[in-house]
DNA sequence: TTGCTTGTTGGACGATCGTATAACAAGTGG
DNA sequence: CCACTTGTTATACGATCGTCCAACAAGCAA
C-alpha cells in the first residue's frame, strides 16, 4: 500500500473550454428531449453532463444562453443530416431533391425526441427574441436549399418561393405528427406523399393524383 | 370614520362550479398563450382568474387535470370556428372543403397566442398519457372530417386517407410557420396554396401546377 | 334575524428553481 | 518539489413552485 493518500484519483477532470461547452450543450439537448422545457433545470442539465451545476454559469452566464445555443447546435444538427442525405443521393437533381425532402422522414431527424427539443424551442419563440431570430434563420436556410433543388429541377424562377412554402410546409406537417403520434401512418407513406407532391411541381408532364 | 365597517361590499363572488370551473379554464388558456408552458402557474391562472390559488386545487386537484381540461376546451374552440367556416360556405361540396382548409389561416385559428397554447400541449405529449390521447382524438377528428369532405367532391375512397393525411400536413404546416414567423409569408399566401393542392386531389381534369 | 352549508381565502409547508460566491484541487510552468 | 492559475465544486440565498388545510364569509333556508 502506497504511503500517500489512499486513492489519489482525481476527484474530477479538467477539459478545454470549448469541450466542456459542448458536453454541456449535448446534455441540454438530451435533457430537452428526455424531459421537455418545463423539466429542464440548470441542475438536472449538470447532472446529465456528470458536473456541477455552476459550470453552467461559468461558461453561459445563465441557462438562458446554454439552451439558445442548444438550439443553435440542433439547427446545425438537422443541416448536417440533410446534407448527408443529399451526398448520398448523387449528382441527378431529381434525386437530390426527393433524398432532401424524404430525409426528414428517417432517423435522425424523424425522432420523437428531437421533436421535444424543437418544441421547447418553439415554446421559447414568443417570449425571447433571439430565439425567434433563430428560428427565422433556421427556416430561411431550409427553404433556401429547396429552392436551390428546385430550381435545378428546372422549376421556373416565379415559381420557386411559392413551391418551396407549400413543400417545407407539407414536409414540416407530415413530419411533426409522424413524431408526435407515430403509427397514425409510416415514414414511408409520409415519403409517397410527399414524393407525389414534388411530382406536381415538377413533372413536365401533366399530372394528376390518380396517376400515382 | 364610522363603528361599522366602512366598506360592506363583499370581498369575494360565489360562483357556480361549472362557472367557475370555465372561468379558470379561460384564464389557464391566457396565460399558456401569454407566457408559454414554463411561465404557467397554479398562482399566474389564479391571478389572472380573479381568484385565489387554492381554488385550482379545489375544482380540479391539481394544475395538471386544469392543463388538460384546457386543452380539451381549445380543442372545441378550434372545432367550432370550422364549423362556423363551414356554415359560412353554404352548400357546395369543394367551396365547403375550400372554406374548411383555409379557414386555418385566418382568425381564430391563425393565431401567434393559440399555437403558443398548442406548443405548451405538445409538450406535454411525450411524458402525459392523457394529453397524448387527446392529441391523437384531435388529429383523427380533424381528419376525418377532412376525408367526408373530400369524399363529398367525389375524391374516391381508396384516395381519401393519402389526401386527407397530405392536406391536414400541408395545413398544419402553413399554419405553424404562419404563427411562429407571421411576415414571412402572408395569410392569403398560405391560402392560395393549399387550394391548389386541393386542386391536384379534387380536379376532374389533368392538371399541372402551371396551370394556377 | 339566525344558523348552516360550502365556496373561497390566505398562509404554511417542503421542494426546486436560477444565480452568486468562497473554498478546493487539477494541471502546468518554474 | 513548489507555487500559481483557474477549472470545478459545494454551499447559500431569495424567489417561486404545487399542494394542503384551517379559518372565514357569502348566500340561502328557516
Amino acid at each position: 500500500m502506497s504511503s500517500k493518500p489512499a486513492y489519489p484519483q482525481p476527484a474530477f477532470r479538467r477539459a478545454e473550454p470549448d469541450e466542456r461547452r459542448q458536453s454541456l450543450i449535448e446534455a441540454c439537448a438530451r435533457v430537452l428531449a428526455r424531459d421537455g422545457a418545463s423539466g429542464t433545470s440548470v441542475r438536472v442539465i449538470a447532472l446529465e453532463a456528470g458536473v456541477s451545476a455552476g459550470l453552467v454559469g461559468h461558461y453561459f452566464g445563465g441557462v438562458d444562453a446554454l439552451v439558445a445555443a442548444t438550439y443553435v447546435q440542433t439547427g446545425a444538427r438537422v443541416d448536417a443530416a440533410l446534407d448527408e442525405a443529399l451526398s448520398a443521393a448523387g449528382a441527378d437533381p431529381l434525386a437530390r431533391l426527393q433524398a432532401f425532402v424524404t430525409a426528414s422522414f428517417l432517423p435522425p431527424i424523424a425522432d420523437p425526441q428531437l421533436l421535444a427539443t424543437w418544441v421547447a424551442f418553439w415554446s421559447l419563440v414568443r417570449t425571447r427574441a433571439d430565439i425567434a431570430g433563430q428560428h427565422d434563420a433556421q427556416y430561411a436556410g431550409f427553404r433556401a436549399r429547396l429552392e436551390a433543388l428546385l430550381a435545378a429541377c428546372g422549376l421556373p424562377n416565379d415559381q420557386l418561393r411559392r413551391a418551396a412554402i407549400a413543400i417545407s410546409a407539407l414536409v414540416d406537417g407530415l413530419w411533426l405528427e409522424l413524431c408526435l403520434s407515430p403509427g397514425c401512418f409510416t415514414a414511408a407513406e409520409a415519403s409517397e406523399i410527399a414524393r407525389a407532391q414534388l411530382d406536381v411541381f415538377i413533372s413536365t408532364r401533366p399530372v394528376t393524383w390518380k396517376d400515382r
